[in-house]
Formats: structure tokens, sequence, C-alpha cells
DNA sequence: TTATTTTTTTAGCTGAGCCTAATCTTTTAT
DNA sequence: ATAAAAGATTAGGCTCAGCTAAAAAAATAA
């Protein structure tokens, strides 16, 4: 059984997307980006590249440039996408901060199951539909109603 | 600084949670439970006891039953709680089984943020008040929807 | 081109948290 | 009362994932 079947820990993946979003921007990565994106030392970046290389998750010569494999790519896909979603889940339908969204996603993404992920996935789609008028009456009641509550005894 | 201060891991959040549970049907804690509820070994037990015990959110000492402090018990029912919220927002407005709704709360109680956490205990009363007749379809709207969409390409 | 600075890697340490095996305690049965 | 069984703890080992310090490679400046 090689390695790459077993799934990836909470770390690994933090570096996986880390990786993607430098690589969106710039296109390849070198350690100290993404060290400096996940605030951990270089020595740190080199184990956990280390680590994705073993899993051919990342395409890694000590001292190269950083890029994903279409393995990697298609992992580091999935990670965006339930860090995007529960984002949207947690901006658009319970109506918090930006900030705020982004740093929970960011510590939750890892652990949503997949049956979760592809209902979150639809119940936010259907009720951030901007045609349906109901939906959208909805969230605005539950915010108003939240701020409301937030007044009375806050 | 005492180490109490600190978050606790989601590990200990685990050990302390089935406390809680244990205790709740059997007056106090013995190991053997614990272990048995978490699938791990007695030693592992031990130490993750003597952890509790030294942030005093444990009554401990070997050999002896095991029962919560008031500190421990009130950080067990914030655990608790995040834990029956998250459950309850996967059955009852995401549709999900039981069963893969509580190995889910299981997996993501221990990252859910304090400010997202009331949103959703908000959010999930809202929508699921038994009087709204609107919120009521709109839930069930979804469900079919869903359904729909299984059928179509699953 | 050579020297300096920056970046990366290696080596070795730490703490969590699990494990097994061995060693207490405590409980139970004879 | 004592022997056997059950339960709990200690000792020591493993992996993961971070750290520091030192060495090596690459990039930059003189």
């Amino acid at each position: 059984m090689d390695s790459s079947r077993k799934r990836l820990s909470a770390s690994l993946e933090d570096y996986l997307e880390a990786i993607y979003h430098i690589e969106k921007r710039k296109q390849a990565a070198r350690a100290k980006d993404i060290g400096a994106r996940l605030d951990v030392k270089g020595s740190s970046v080199t184990g956990a590249l280390q680590a994705l290389s073993k899993r051919e998750l990342i395409n890694y010569a000590p001292y190269d440039v950083i890029t994903l494999t279409d393995k990697g790519r298609a992992l580091a896909l999935e990670v965006v996408k339930r860090h995007r979603v529960l984002r949207k889940f947690f901006v658009d339908v319970l109506d918090v901060d930006m900030e705020v969204a982004e740093r929970a996603a960011c510590r939750m993404e890892h652990s949503v199951p997949r049956k979760i992920f592809e209902r979150l996935i639809g119940f936010v789609q259907y009720l951030t539909q901007e045609t349906d008028e109901d939906r959208k009456k909805l969230i605005e009641n539950f915010k108003s109603q939240w701020a409301d509550k937030k007044d009375s005894h806050g």
C-alpha cells in the first residue's frame, strides 16, 4: 500500500493549499513564501515538502522551485473548494465578517466529511440564488432578527 | 500563566466530552469506560486524565473514580453544545442521516470558533421553528430539490 | 570574480498522543 | 484469607509537526 492512498493530515492540507494559491499568483512556489503564508519556519516547510513529494503531490527537488503535480492539484482543489464553500456559508448565510469567516473556514475545512460537504454546497447554492425573493427575504429576516437579539442582551 | 488558560486540544476535548456523558449515566467515570468509548487503550486514558487533572478539569487520583470539576463541567458543556448544534444542523437542515451527522459533528466540533458557533445556533433555531410555515416549506423544498439532483446524476 | 547576503536544507530537540509490555492495585471468587 | 482476574499505571517506543542552530547552495553586490 503506497502512502498516497491515506488521508492527508490537516497540516499537509494547509501546505498544499498554500502552494496552490502561491502557484496561481506566480507560476511556482518557493519555500519562504510558503513559510510566510503559514507562519512556520523554513525548516518546517522543507519537512512538509518532502512529505508531499513522497506522496507525489508536488514536484520537488532540493533548492528548486515547487509546483503541484496533477494529483496534487486535484487534491488541492478539493481543499480550496471546501474552504470556499464554508466561507460562503459563513458570509452569505450566517452573515459573519469576511475576516472571521476566512479564519473559521481555514480551521474547519479539514474536518468536513464529503457527504456533509456536498449537502452544504447544495444548501448554500439553494439559499443564495439571487432570483428567489422568498429566500432572500428569509436571509434578511434572519439577519435582522439576529441584530435584534444582539442588541437586547449583548 | 497557568496551563488552564490555553485552548484544549481536540483530543483532550474528546476525553472531556466522554467523561461528561459517562458521568451523566453512572455518577462517575472509570478509565476503562472512557477507553471503550473513545476506542483507545487504557494507558492512553491515564495520560489524558493526568493532563486534564493538571488543568483542574477533573477530580482525579490514581485508581480512584473520575468526576468533572465545575470548571471541567462548564468546558465539557461547551463541547457538548457545539456537538449538538452541529448535529442538529446536519440532520434538520441539511437532511443528513443521523449516523453521518453524528460522526461529522464529532470530527468538526473542535474547530468551530465561538462567533460562528453562536450564529449557527441562531440560524438553526430560526430555521427550524415549528410555527413558521415558510421556513418549513423552504427546508422541504431544499430536500426535494436535493433528491431530484441526486436522481438525475447520481 | 569574489565576497556577502539570502534561501534552503540537515541534524537534532521538544511535546502531543497514541501504542505495547510490564508492573502495580483493587476487586472478585474460592 | 488468599489466589486469580480485572483494572490502572508506569516505562519506553513510535509518528507527526513544530522549533533552533549550523551547514550548504544560490543569488546578489562589489
